[in-house]
DNA sequence: CCATCAACGCAACTAGGAGTTGCAATGGAG
DNA sequence: CTCCATTGCAACTCCTAGTTGCGTTGATGG
């Protein structure tokens, strides 16, 4: 997305631009985290990235950018996909990377954000379809191996298992408040084992 | 929570109240579901409901009570506890209900309101727990008087089925943000009743 | 090493919502 | 029909969004 160079001028002053641009968006989560989306300012992220406001509206073009960005970048480590050779020591293995990214304060937040009524803009729609749709198309190879191995049933949806796996960390993370640990990462796998075994993830 | 009366004054005069306080909170739901939880202002509120944001102001403590207030309103219809002798109709039923709950505008737009980052503030968070938790233990007896007609393992945890029920029809709602139907609430019916008829939902 | 110019700092705006206050108008209970 | 609680209204203060013109700075090419 970088705008092309203009070769006939001469090259913006590099670090600079990449330094500010780096401690704005660090500002951004951390005013996210802190007091979430519907109290960002953008003149509090410009104080606490010892910016001032102009620039941060030079280089974005509205609040939404902003934080669109800022989310963009924190979501952007990609969670390892597991190869034991079992299908319950992978899907356990994907649930506990989940919690452990989802469970840091910051992660927290920053789902609530990703969540909040922010999303009817595109910015975020496509920051929310990268963080569920991308990343369970990168882990579907888990489902396809274990069913080239006899581990599930043959028409069992790869991405509908991913789903079954993630909704019940997701839920209670968003919705119930409980809290979030290993356990229930495990307890999520033995469900969507268990629905799986039973063939009630079917490809449509 | 309504407040004492006073016996020695007159009455304060009961329609009038009444009406303007349901245009307000009417108002607010239909900004909620236009706009959102950022975008909502007090003043557009106000226009709307065609009253002046003074009376708003006298009403309601401020902007987050106004909304606690008018979600509290929007999500006091129960849903009705199904029991129909078999679990696995109940539960679809269940899972049914929920799905028509949420589905239209009103209630996704409230569901992103709930989950919007102003569920930090407490008043939010009871209309939360009334939502997700409350709810649950009224469904509880499906799933006990199942465990009584030996159609689910003895240990099973009620609470647990139910969450594992409602997960996935949440999850598409509000995080995928693919289509939810009848499809969906019985294929979240019946990955919830292989998982409980595998013991994975075990009471703790 | 240093001149240049893009990018940043700064002040001064306009516009609008949050939230408050004093007073006038009104409508419902008695 | 009267009274007074409640609402309407205008005029505030304070804060943030977002913009503009100009002065300042610092990285880079020469």
């Amino acid at each position: 997305m970088e705008s092309a160079e203009s070769p006939s001028k001469r090259a913006p002053a590099a670090g600079r631009g990449n330094r500010m641009r780096a401690a704005v968006l660090e500002a951004t989560l951390a005013e996210l985290t802190e007091s979430g989306y519907a109290a960002l300012t953008v003149e509090g992220v410009a104080r606490r990235a010892g910016v001032h406001k102009t620039t941060i509206y030079r280089n974005w073009k509205d609040s939404d950018g902003l934080v669109a960005d800022a989310l963009a970048g924190h979501f952007a480590t990609d969670i390892p996909i597991p190869d034991t050779g079992a299908v319950e020591d992978d899907l356990r293995a994907l649930a506990r990377s989940l919690v452990a990214a989802m469970t840091t304060r910051a992660g927290r937040a920053l789902l609530t954000t990703v969540l909040s009524d922010a999303a009817r803009l595109p910015r975020f729609a496509e920051v929310k379809h990268a963080l569920f749709e991308d990343r369970f198309r990168r882990a579907e190879p888990v489902v396809t191996r274990a069913v080239e191995r006899g581990e599930l049933p043959a028409d069992t949806d790869p991405a509908e298992l991913l789903k079954a796996l993630a909704a019940p960390i997701y839920f209670r993370l968003v919705f119930t408040g409980e809290p979030v640990d290993e356990a229930t990462a495990d307890r999520a796998a033995r469900i969507a084992l268990a629905a799986a075994h039973a063939g009630a993830l079917p490809a449509t």
